[in-house]
Formats: structure tokens, C-alpha cells, sequence
DNA sequence: CTGAAAGCGCTTACAG
DNA sequence: CTGAAAGCGCTTACAG
């Protein structure tokens, strides 16, 4: 492997000149860039990064903390950020926290160790702390880690398209299954929707929005949607809005077993956009959030060292899909009044 | 930050110490060590990444390269490399390269420029080539990169035991929808299942194969499916055996539109246990990729750093759910003879 | 068993 | 505009 000092032997130049012309800097004559140039060709030189890390005390990574790769979401999102930090000629130092503090926490600090530009991460609690104190940037994604600044989906104004567009639709008696309250993003999502429910139909005596809680996954949309498609489809909801697609497609299944047909009888929306959405039948009505965009802005915020960074809330896209329909006047009780 | 000098300034010994002590190089003294390990934790002291690679000429690093992190399989991969590689103090470095082999060879040179422990890499195409010699060591997972020694699931051993599972279940008439022939996957496991079923069924008089040639996507599926199951009932497959996931799936969104029951008049089976498979009605029998084992054993043999490394093929486990049962005697044109 | 010292390959003031 | 040289923070023969 030829060294900077094979560079400039075979240049005749010094070493800080070859150097110069590596990092483009325009004090460096064409003539003499020229030669330098054709020595690097001939002797298929490549710097040692290393070298430089230890020179400069940074390396050309950017660190990406998620709690679990496998999920799409991250998944889409480490892709994203990494196609963002490619086109920087920036490579991405990958850890999965498992969603475990401990393990964020000593993965965080691995990561810092090695002076990357900056770290990327989804935090896996509203409680994780850092070892030690950095100057390394550090930005959240989706979960505010500690008080670095936030890039995200805008929960709660995609929750609003949600329910602009059921109600829209007709829907007057409509429940809300929730995310973990516990956690800012499943209260975002929830108080979205019920704000702009309550706003538009604040005067409509027949409007009303029941709120469940449950997790984000398949058997909680599956239980709870049960539970409320038990009742009396004359005062039933007409519309489930979910706080995930996997809530949206329990309650799908739910529905499916009970033989009530969506959506006919039942309009259901999700939150996420996750690819099973359209695959299902029907496909579901969903909310898409701006991943690319959120890959995109959190690796500006970082390179950009802006030290005055503020949070960036990303707004997600309406994707209206099979799964709802026009209210079923049959359901209404009473004659609908749009 | 503090340096090793400081370190070796508190503790009243020299830098080598120091470095000996960090390096658990068993020549130190306990007394000194104690005291040079005192020095470390009172001053907060860590390492120097950079200064360390300039010197040893090999980070702490492990490089992974995969068509595209999204797909959910290479994700389970990802996470399992990365489990494994900080179970050794090793950071995994990701690279996708959107199956393209021009981005491939560019994020290769990149990984391979920092020196990395080594590299794992899901080659995009048959043909990918390095830019340069390296000594840095390689290996292959899934689909082989140049001749560097391939870790993957054993394909054909895999149709194999689906092969078996079918005509254990009695059925004899089985169409086989291949994956594209013109990668080693694709054939391995079409000719797995083939020649299982022929050496098994060699002398049946009522035993027939046929194959279709697909991609690996839910569209292949549901049209050649479509296509086989239009054909009458007493002579068409009892059983379609998909090599993959999602064109299992496809094939079951065909025969749901043309209401044939699965199980009960057509059994299905995929390839990979995605996690669909376990999420769809009925359930799908697919035969689950060791995808841990691979990403473990792609981590030992590249630490190993195992000149003669060779092919490591991980035998999958068939899992046997609702999308296959026995052979609807209705069906079989005439009385079974198992 | 411990220390002094060279040197890894760069970058960056500084001098000319 | 170019070069000589210091020095980043380690590791590792080598001497004692």
C-alpha cells in the first residue's frame, strides 16, 4: 500500500502539497496538481484514514442507534439516512439498542468513542442517558433522546387527515384505538385526532369518538376491535381509527371473523404505511410517514452542526385506500346530516 | 479528554505500561496494574480509536454490505451480525447497494478503504468484482461474491424437506413455482425439491411435477396461480409448492378470488418464513431460513480470519401451519395408494 | 518486569 | 505558492 510519501516522491513535491491537492484546496498550482494527480493514478493510491482521523480527531461516520433494525420503519429509515450519508462519502455505524437503556446506552458510547460527524438515534425511552459528555452532534429521530433536538412524522396533524377524511366520509360514531400512552408519540397521535374531532363536530349532536388504549401491535387490534364489534351495529362505530397499520389489521381480522364487511359495513384507517397495507384486502386507508424525509433532514441537521438546531416535525401523507368507505346509512340510527 | 500520557502521568508509569495494561498484557504487575487502572477510571479515561488503528492498521470494525436493508430478511441478518460483532467489541459499518453493482464495488472500496476487521457482503449480482487486492478477509451470505467462501441456507436440503412434507400429506400431482433460473438460489431450490420428489415417487404411476418459472414476488404468484388453478379440479395440483414466501402468498390471493379453500382443496407452500407467513389466514407452511445461525457463523469465520475458510450450508426448519393438509380425496382422480 | 523511543500516515500552522 | 517540520495518540520491538 503507497503512502502521501510515495505520492510526492514520485510528484517531486512535499508531502503537505499532496496533501493539499487530496483536500482540493485552490492555493495549489495546476501544474503541481497535475503531477500529483497522475502519481496517485500510477501508484493507485488511497489516503489511510486512520492517519487522518487521528490528525483531525473525527472520522467520516455517522453513528445510527435504533432499537431493532427489523422493524420497517427503522428499517426504511437506516436506509434512507444511508443513501443520505453515501452521497456525503459518509459511512453509517449500524447498533440495535433492542430497546433495552443499557444497551443504548453502551452502544451510544461505543459509538461516540470513535468520533464519528455525529450520531443518528431513536431513542428506546424517554429516559436514556449518556455516559459521558460529547461535542459530537447528536439528533433524535421519531423518540426524543435526552433534549436533542427532534426529527419526526407530525403525529398529531397526520391524525387530523385521519379523521378530516372519515368524517368527511359520513362518520359520525367513531372509536379511536390508541398507542401507549406513555409515550409522546402515542399521545400525539391520539390527541390529533380527537382535537380535530371534537373542533369540527363540536355542535353535532350525533358525533361521538370512544378512545381505547392499547399497544401497537396485530392482537391488540384484534381483541379490542372484537369487543367493539360485538355491539349493536345500529350504535356501534362506524369507523376504527388505529394508532398503527398492525392495530388497523387486528381489527381487520376481527372484523373478518364477525362477517362484517369492510367497507360497508365498517371503514377502518391505520398509521404508518407499513408495505403489509398494501397487501392486505381490502388494502387500508393509512397515514404514510415522510421517512426519506426524516432520513434526509436528520443527517442535514447533523452535518450542518447547527448548534441552534430545533425540532423538525415532517408532515406524513394521507394514502386512501379500500378500506373506508361512505358511511352505511343502515348504521346511521338516524338520517345522516353532512 | 485525557490521553494515555495523562494516564501514564498520574499512575507514575510509562505510556507502554499503560498501553500493556489496556491490552491486558499479563507481564504487568498486579501492583502497577492497580494503579494504572485507578489513573483510568479517576481521570475517565478512553482510548483513541484512530490512534490506535494508525498504529495496528485494522479498526474495531466490521463492514456488512447488502442489496437492500429493507428487505426483511437481510434486516434479520443485519441484527444478527450486529449482536454478534458487539458481543466482540466490533462495530458493524452498512452499506446498501440497491442490488446495483456499480454502487457495490464503490461501497466496498469505501469499507474496505478503512481497514475494517472484514467484510460480509450479500453480492447483488453473480458478476461483482473488487477494485482493487485486498488481505482484508471476505466472506459471502446468501448469494456468493466472487470466489469468497459462501455461508447460506441449504437450499435444495430445504425444498427437500417441503418435497417430503407434500407427498407425506399424500399429494401427488404438485406444481412447483420456481424462483428466477438464472441464480444459484433459484435453481438450488427448484432441483432440491425436484430431485427429492422423483427419487421418492420414481416408480408412482400417478406422480407428475410440473414446473412454472417466476420471480420472487406476490404478482408471479397470483398469476401463475391463477393460471394452474383454472384448470379442472380432477387434474390440476393438489398442491403448489412456491419457492418463496411471497409468491405463496400470491398464489393463496388467487385461489381465495376463485374460491378454492386452502387447505381443503389446495395446499401451499413458501420458502423463508417471513413474517407474514405467520400473519396471513391461513397460515403459511414454509420452511424458516437459519437466518442467526448464518449471521453468526458469517461473523466466526471472518474473525477467524480462516485462510482456508470454506462454504458453511445451515440446514432450515420446515414450519408445518394451516396452508397444507392432506390430499382431498375428491381430488385425486382416483383412490390414493399411500 | 518496566521504560525510552521510534514510528504509523497524515494535516496544518509557519517560514520563505 | 510550496516545503520543512511538528505532532496527533497510540503500539511495539528493544534495552536494561
Amino acid at each position: 500500500m503507497s503512502t502521501i510519501k510515495d505520492v510526492a516522491k514520485l510528484a517531486e513535491v512535499s508531502v503537505g502539497t499532496v496533501s493539499k491537492v487530496i483536500s482540493r484546496d485552490p492555493t495549489v498550482k495546476a501544474a503541481l496538481r497535475e503531477r500529483v494527480l497522475a502519481a496517485i493514478e500510477t501508484l493507485g493510491y488511497r489516503p489511510n484514514h486512520s492517519a487522518r482521523a487521528l490528525r483531525t480527531n473525527r472520522i467520516d461516520v455517522i453513528g445510527l442507534v435504533v432499537p431493532d433494525i427489523t422493524n420497517p420503519f427503522f428499517a426504511q429509515l437506516a436506509k434512507c439516512i444511508e443513501a443520505e450519508a453515501a452521497m456525503r462519502n459518509l459511512t453509517v455505524m449500524l447498533a440495535n439498542s433492542h430497546d433495552d437503556e443499557a444497551t443504548e446506552r453502551r452502544q451510544l458510547s461505543t459509538l461516540l468513542d470513535r468520533a464519528p460527524r455525529g450520531v443518528i438515534i431513536v431513542a428506546s425511552s424517554e429516559s436514556g442517558r449518556l455516559e459521558y459528555q460529547t461535542d459530537i452532534p447528536i439528533v433524535s429521530v421519531d423518540r426524543r433522546f435526552q433534549t436533542y433536538p427532534l426529527i419526526s412524522t407530525h403525529h398529531a396533524e397526520g391524525s387530523a387527515q385521519l379523521a378530516k377524511h372519515l368524517i368527511g366520509l359520513g362518520h359520525r360514531r367513531i372509536a379511536y384505538i390508541a398507542g401507549p400512552q406513555n409515550t409522546r408519540v402515542g399521545r400525539a397521535r391520539k390527541e390529533g385526532f380527537a382535537t380535530f374531532f371534537t373542533r369540527e363536530l363540536a355542535a353535532d349532536p350525533n358525533a361521538s369518538l370512544r378512545f381505547y388504549d392499547g399497544h401497537y401491535d396485530y392482537q391488540s387490534g384484534e381483541d379490542i376491535g372484537r369487543e367493539i364489534l360485538a355491539e349493536d351495529p345500529a350504535v356501534r362505530p362506524t369507523a376504527i381509527a388505529a394508532a398503527s397499520d398492525q392495530i388497523a389489521i387486528g381489527v381487520m381480522r376481527a372484523a373478518r371473523d364477525l362477517d362484517i364487511s369492510i367497507p360497508d359495513q365498517l371503514s377502518v384507517t391505520g398509521f404508518d404505511d407499513i408495505d403489509l397495507a398494501a397487501l392486505i384486502v381490502p388494502r387500508l386507508t393509512t397515514l404514510k410517514q415522510p421517512t426519506a424525509e426524516i432520513g434526509a433532514a436528520a443527517v442535514s441537521v447533523l452535518i450542518a452542526e447547527d448548534e441552534s438546531a430545533e425540532d423538525i416535525k415532517l408532515r406524513g401523507e394521507i394514502v386512501v385506500r379500500g378500506s373506508t368507505g361512505p358511511v352505511n346509512a343502515l348504521l346511521t340510527g338516524k338520517s345522516q346530516r353532512v
